[in-house]
Formats: C-alpha cells, structure tokens, sequence
DNA sequence: CTGCGTCAGTCTTGTATAAGAATTCTCCTA
DNA sequence: TAGGAGAATTCTTATACAAGACTGACGCAG
C-alpha cells in the first residue's frame, strides 16, 4: 500500500463530510469504533482525527467525542474577519446596505473560481463599525453551488455560516492580497468618504473542505481607528 | 504528574535550544535515545518532536535525524516578507539605504519589547524593487539582547538570519497591524514619493522562541505593482 | 595501486497497534 | 436536590515493525 492508512482513513471522513452523511454539528464515531469500522487500530483512527481537528475540520473533547465542526456567526468573524479595535479587540461590525445579483461570470472570475462557471451570485455590501460606513465589499459566488442565493435576502451578516448551514459549503482557508490605494468614484460613494482617499483593498479567495475556491471578495476597509490584525507563524 | 510527559520533553528541548547547547543546525538525539535519556519511551519522545516540528523550531527528515531550524536570509524572507508579485511569486527587494543608531527607548517601545529595555537600537532602511524605492522599515530591538549592533554595518538583507547567527534569538512568530494611510512627509521623502500618497503601514511585533517580544517593526509599502499575501486558517 | 560501483549493515524517522489513565456526562439513589 | 457510581469518550504512554538514508566494506575493472 503505497498512501498510509491514516490518510486513507482522513479521506473516508472529508468524503463523508463532503456528501452530507455528516452534517456539522454531528457526532463523529469514537476512535474505536471508528478503527473497527474501518478495519484499523484505535490509534491510526485517533491519527487521522487529530489532524482533521488540526485542519478545523472537526472539533475534539476528551470524554464527549469528536463533532464536525460548525461555522458559526461567531467563529466564522473570529476566523475571517480581522478587522481590529485600538485596543486589539475584535471590532463587531453590522451591516448598513446590501445588494445581491446574478450575472454572467468575468473571464478571470471563471478562471480562479472552482468549475469555472458561467452564472455568477454578487453580493454588494456596505458594513458600519460604531455607525461610521467603514467596509465596501463584493463576494462573488459560483451560482450552480449556491442556488437561490440571490433570493435570500436580507442575508446574515456572517456569510460563511449561511454558506455552510444552507448550502453545504464549509470555508475552511482563504488566501488574501493586501493594498494600499486611494479610493476610486465608486468606492468612495459606497463608503462616503472623498475620493482618492487611502483605503486598505484585501483580495480574497476562500477554499472549501474540498480545498476548492468557491468565493472570490474584493473587500475595502477605512483603516484610520481600525487596523487588520493577522499573525505570522 | 499534573503535565503530560511529552511536554515536559518540549520544555527539555526548548530550553536546551534557548541555553545554547543545541544550536541551529545541530542534530537532536534520535528519538530512541530522547528517550532513553528523558526517560520516557521513544513514543513519548516523537510526540515531542512532532509538536516542536509542526512549531517549525526543529526539521525532521526520516532517515537521517532532528535538526534545530535555521533562519536563513531564504526562508526568513519567504516566511516573513510578505510581499508578492503580480503573478503571485514572491518579491525580492534590495537594500538601498541603512542608517544604524542607539538611543533610549519610548515609553510604548519599553512597554512592548520583552524586558522594558532602557536603551534600544533603531535600523532604519529603505528598500527597492527593480529600482524604485518601495519599502521604508524601522526596526527596534533591545540594546541589551542586541550588543553591538549599531557597529556592525551594513546589515544583511535578512535580519532575521542575523539575529539568530549573530546573537542567539530565532524569531518564531510575529503579529501584525495593517492599515492603509496618507504618506506623511518622513515617509514620502524616505520613499521618493508624493505626501499624502497611499501606502500600506504595517506595525510588527516579532516574538522568539521562548516567546518574548524582542522587535517592533513599522514598515510603509507602496502597493501600486505589489500586493501583501497572507493565508487565513 | 587506484577508482568506481554495489550491496549489506546500521542508524534514523515514519507507521501501526494496544493498553491504561483522565475527563466528561448520565443516571440512579439517598 | 445533592452526590456518587458507571459508562462513554478522548488523552497519554508504550512497543513493534516498516521505510528511508547514509556509511563503509568489498569486489572488480582500469
């Protein structure tokens, strides 16, 4: 056997997560009865685990059991929204305008999204922090792994929770570009501030458990009391 | 024994790494040996490893042995320099001006760095890509984890690298805060460019292998042709 | 005698397995 | 209602074997 057993059994999980055998939320088998099921011992089942837990996949506790993990409001901002207080503390932001369409995807949309699809979801959203319109941003979506979406609104203010609880779709990573620039006519509408102002543009792509790019968001931050916090190790 | 064996194992290694007795590059004992010396099992041992690996302090090749991780001026510059091409590949500046001096420290610099150091070094440099001047940076570390350092121009490209060769501090993981702002005149005339022009401030705190803050670092960007690339998971 | 390739030996980490300890929750009982 | 026994789970530790990598001895050709 060429691949160790371990990841075999890694992959048997991701697939059973992926087809919705597993929902988030839902309890996984014990590392026993796992190693049984699978033909193989409670310590290769337990390797496996711990790495899906270190993946955020899955969310261990010694005496409960192992759960998929589930994206909620609170950890889907924890995770994914790194916009900070002076202080450091996580800045609560909510939502001031929101436009959802369907559209034709862009040629570089299609390419770097996974399937290269032809009709794209756009949300538009305009977010406060403290009541001051602070982040203009645009998330598009395949429209074949999100139908519907555009008949949702108004949508939460986490995205990537609805993205999990109604479609299935868990945001596990995401890859970012961070500029500077001065705001251009559109943006500076948007956000109301004069144009040519300096504001923070953060391209966004976000993978799914299936590591396949299913959002790319262009977000534009007033960074003047907030700053972007991200750690590197 | 409240603390599992195998972090006790981490701690053995750690320290022995912060004393100098295993230096970079030099070979851990093999896990059996680990073992036998720690008195703990060879399994106990390679948990330890693993950890210490996953934390990017040691290198493990099969075959071959533990190694204690060396920062050199390429994987410093891969893990800690952010910024990227247009085409995604890694950017790689040159050095074009370096200014080296000793001074006391701010009242926010000695609450920050490890220690409340009295006196600190300041490096001041600017830097180019393809010839335009892009990158302005003051780093601040402690004159007392640093002696002689304002002497020993001109510095390396990679400080980091120089760090741990030259005196002993590997730096393991830093935070940062981001935001776009208006150059002010400091950083326009250091970067040869309009005040008021957008750039991307970036303030770093970089901790070392025992976790102490030992240097700040506020860096200006000109992301016209070059974007920030950081992963989120 | 020298140079080179091969191959066995040995040292290392990687993988698989198992048993007991610690933790958590449930449920029964006083 | 409080407390304790019990069952279920993950966590810790231990051991055996497999796989990869370097070393050195050996043999053979030049």
């Amino acid at each position: 056997m060429t691949e160790p057993l371990y990841k075999t059994v890694i992959g048997t999980l991701i697939d059973r997560i992926i087809s919705g055998e597993l929902v988030p939320g839902a309890m996984l088998p014990s590392e026993h009865d796992l190693g049984t099921e699978l033909g193989v011992s409670q310590g290769t089942a337990r390797k496996a685990l711990e790495e899906l837990e270190r993946r955020g996949i899955i969310k261990r506790r010694q005496g409960v059991g192992s759960f998929v993990a589930v994206r909620t409001p609170e950890n889907a901002m924890f995770q994914f929204f790194r916009l900070r207080n002076p202080d450091g503390t996580q800045a609560i932001p909510d939502l001031a305008e929101e436009a959802v369409s369907s559209r034709n995807a862009a040629a570089c949309e299609a390419g770097q999204l996974s399937g290269a699809p032809e009709k794209v979801h756009e949300i538009v959203r305009v977010r406060t922090i403290g009541g001051a319109r602070l982040i203009y941003e645009k998330s598009v979506v395949p429209a074949v792994l999100f139908p519907g979406l555009d008949q949702r609104a108004p949508l939460p203010n986490a995205l990537y929770a609805l993205y999990q609880q109604a479609f299935r779709i868990a945001i596990v990573r995401a890859e970012e570009s961070i500029r500077a620039i001065a705001a251009d006519q559109e943006t500076a509408s948007a956000l109301g501030c004069a144009v040519s102002r300096p504001v923070m543009r953060v391209e966004r792509k976000a993978f799914d458990i299936a590591d396949r790019c299913v959002e790319l968001r262009s977000s534009f931050y007033v960074t003047d009391h907030h700053a972007y916090g991200i750690s590197l190790s």
